[in-house]
DNA sequence: TTCTAACCGAGACGGTACGTCCTGTCTTCGT
DNA sequence: ACGAAGACAGGACGTACCGTCTCGGTTAGAA
C-alpha cells in the first residue's frame, strides 16, 4: 500500500492522503488485529504519523471514522406499507452488514470504550442508524398501528444487535434477523 | 493497602494475595479508571507484579476475573408463579446490579475485546447469566405459557442491558427494567 | 539534571540528549554505584529509555562509552629523549588518572565482562593506550636501545595496572608508576 | 545432573548436596555462559534454592568458591634451585591451568566485581597464589640473589595472567609463560 | 515573480506500560 | 534439623506504543 505515490498538493490538504489512512485504518481493523498501532496505519497508509494527528484527536478517532465509513449501510429505510415487512428488510440487510463487518464493529467498539474522541463518533454512528429504524416505526404509527414503547423497541433492536456482534454466542445471519423481526412486530404492537 | 502484610504460605499459593490481588483489580475498575496497568494493581495490592502473572494470563484476565466476582448478582432467580412478576423482578434486580457497577462492567468489556483470556472470562460470566434467565422462562413453559423463542427472548433482554452499559444513551433505572419485563412478556409469550 | 530542557531536533539524532545519557552514566559510574539500572540513567539524564536503546545495544555498551569517554586520558605522549624517563612520565600520568576514576573502570569491566558490545569498547580503549606506550618504545628503539620484548612489555604495565585496579591489593600512586616504570625499563632493555 | 539421587542425611548437613552445588556452578562457569542464575545452579545440582542460600551467602560466594575449588592449582611450588627455572615451571604450570579455566575465571571476576562477598573468595586466592610465587622469590633471595622489587614482581606475573585473561588479546599458552618468566627473572634480578 | 505559510513523509523524542527474569526470603512437607 | 520444592516481594530488563516535535521538501496563493 505504501508503493501508491501521491502528489503533493501544497498547501491544501491532501485528499488522498485522507483517504489512503482511511483506507488502511479499515483493512486492519477488517483484518481482525487487535493492537492496531499507529505507526501500523501511517506505514500501511505510506503516511507521516503526523498527517494522522493533524487531522484527528487520536487513534480511535481514525478507527472508528475508518468503521463507520466502512460500515455504513447503503440499506435505504424501506417502506412497503407493513410494519412487519419493514421490520424484516430493514434487519435483514442491517443483519447482513454487520456480518461482514464484525470484526470491525466490535474493534471499533474496543476503541470507543477507551477513546472519549472515538466513543463520540461511534454514538454519532449508533444515532443515525436508530434514527432509520425510528423512521419505520414512526411511519407505522401514522399508519394507526399503536407502538408500545418506541425507544424500548429501538434499544431491543441494537440491543441483540451488539450482544451478538460481541459476545458471538450466536449468529448473525438472515433468519436471525427474521426472527428478531417478527419479535419485535410482535412485542411493539403489542 | 499496601500495609497488609500477609504471612508466607510457603510452597502453597497464598490465597490471601490472591484475594488482596482481586479486590485491588476491582476497586480500580469501579473507580472508573481506563489505563489500568498491572503495576498499578500490584502495588495497590502489595504484591509482586510476576505473582499476578502467575496465577493470570494476562492483565485482561485478572480484571476480568475481578469484574464477575463483583458483579455477580446475588439476585436469586425469583418463582412467584407468574412469569411477568418474575421478568419484573429479576430485570429489576438485575439492573439494580448493573447500574452500580456500570464502568466495571464498561472496563471489563473493553478488557474482553482486546484479550482472549478475559474475553474467556466475560463470556462465562454472560453464560451464567443467561441460564438464571432462561430458568425462568423454562418454568414458565412448565406451567404451560407458551414462549415463542426462547434464546431470542434472551438476546433481547441482556442485548437492552448491554446497549445501554456501553452506549449510555438511557437510563439503567428500575422504571426501564419494568417496561422491558413488559415488553418481554408481550413478546416472548405473544 | 532532569530539568535541562533541551530542543527537539526533528528526525535528525539530538546530540544534546546523547550527551546527557553518557554525562548521567559516567556520573554514575564515578560515584562508585555497582547496580546502574537503564531506568536511573535514562531519569539522570532527562530521556526515555528507548532513547538509550536506540542508540546503543545494550546497557554495558552505554556505562563503557561513558567509561572511557570519561577515562580518555589527556596525557600526551611524552618525548623527553630516554626511554626511562618517558616511561615515567606516561605512567606517572596515568596512574593519576586512572587512581581518579578506579571505580568506573572497575564498573567498566564488570559490564564488559557481561556483554560483548560493551567489551569491544573496552578493548578498543585498551588497543588506544597500548599503541601510545607502544610509541614510546618504538622511539627507544629507533634510538638504538635493544627492546627485548614490546608486546610483552606492554602487557607488563597494563597488567600490573589492572590487577591493581580490580584486586585493589596495593597503591595506584606517584610512587608505584616510578617503581614500574624502572622495573619496565630493566625489563625491557635487559 | 539431578537425576543422581542422594540419601538425606537427617539433620546433619548433606555433604553431597554441597558438592553437587558447587559442581554444577562450575559446570556451568566452565561452559562460558554469562547470566548464571541461582534457580539454574539449583536445578542443575537437583537442590532447593534454600539449599544454597543456606550455606552461601549470595550467588557469587557459591560461584566463585565453585572457581576457586576448579582453578587451584595443583602446580606444586617448584625448587630447582635455579630463580629462572623454577619461575619458568612456576608459570607454565600456572598459565596451563589457567588457559584451561578461562571463562570461569572470567565468570568469577565478573561476579567478584559485583558481589563483595564474591570478591573475599577471590581475593583470598589471589593471595594464596601470590603467596606460591613469592615463595620462589624468597628462596632465590636466601640463595645471594638481589630481588629488586618482591610485590612488584608479583604483580607484574599476575598482571599479566589476569590481563590476557581478561582483554584476551594474546595467546595463554607455555610460549608467553617462558617469556614472562625470563622477563621477571631480567627485571627481577636485574 | 517572489515569498511564505501550510502541508507532507520521515523519524527521533519523553514517557508509560508491558510481560519476563532474577534475587534472596519464607514456608510447607517429607526424611 | 535438614533438604526439595516453589511461592513471594521487589526491582531491572528490553520492547512496544502514544502523541509531540522538528527537519527538509513541495506547492498554492498572497504580496
Amino acid at each position: 500500500m505504501t508503493g501508491a505515490r501521491r502528489p503533493h498538493t501544497g498547501r491544501r490538504r491532501n485528499e488522498a492522503a485522507r483517504e489512503a489512512i482511511l483506507a488502511a485504518a479499515a483493512g486492519l481493523l477488517a483484518h481482525g488485529e487487535v493492537g492496531i498501532s499507529v505507526d501500523t496505519i501511517a506505514a500501511a497508509a505510506g503516511v507521516g504519523k503526523q498527517t494522522i494527528y493533524r487531522w484527528w484527536p487520536s487513534k480511535g478517532a481514525v478507527l472508528l471514522e475508518a468503521a463507520v465509513a466502512q460500515a455504513e449501510i447503503q440499506a435505504p429505510v424501506p417502506d412497503t406499507g407493513s410494519l412487519g415487512q419493514d421490520l424484516d428488510v430493514f434487519l435483514v440487510a442491517t443483519f447482513r452488514t454487520v456480518a461482514a463487518n464484525k470484526s470491525l464493529l466490535r474493534n471499533a467498539m474496543a476503541e470507543a470504550l477507551r477513546d472519549d474522541a472515538a466513543a463520540k463518533v461511534l454514538k454519532e454512528f449508533a444515532v443515525s442508524r436508530r434514527a432509520a429504524l425510528a423512521e419505520i416505526l414512526e411511519r407505522a404509527q401514522q399508519r394507526g398501528v399503536a407502538i408500545e414503547d418506541r425507544d424500548l423497541t429501538l434499544d431491543q433492536a441494537f440491543g441483540v444487535l451488539w450482544y451478538r456482534i460481541l459476545f458471538e454466542h450466536d449468529e448473525l445471519d438472515e433468519q436471525a434477523a427474521e426472527r428478531l423481526a417478527a419479535a419485535l412486530a410482535r412485542s411493539a404492537a403489542g
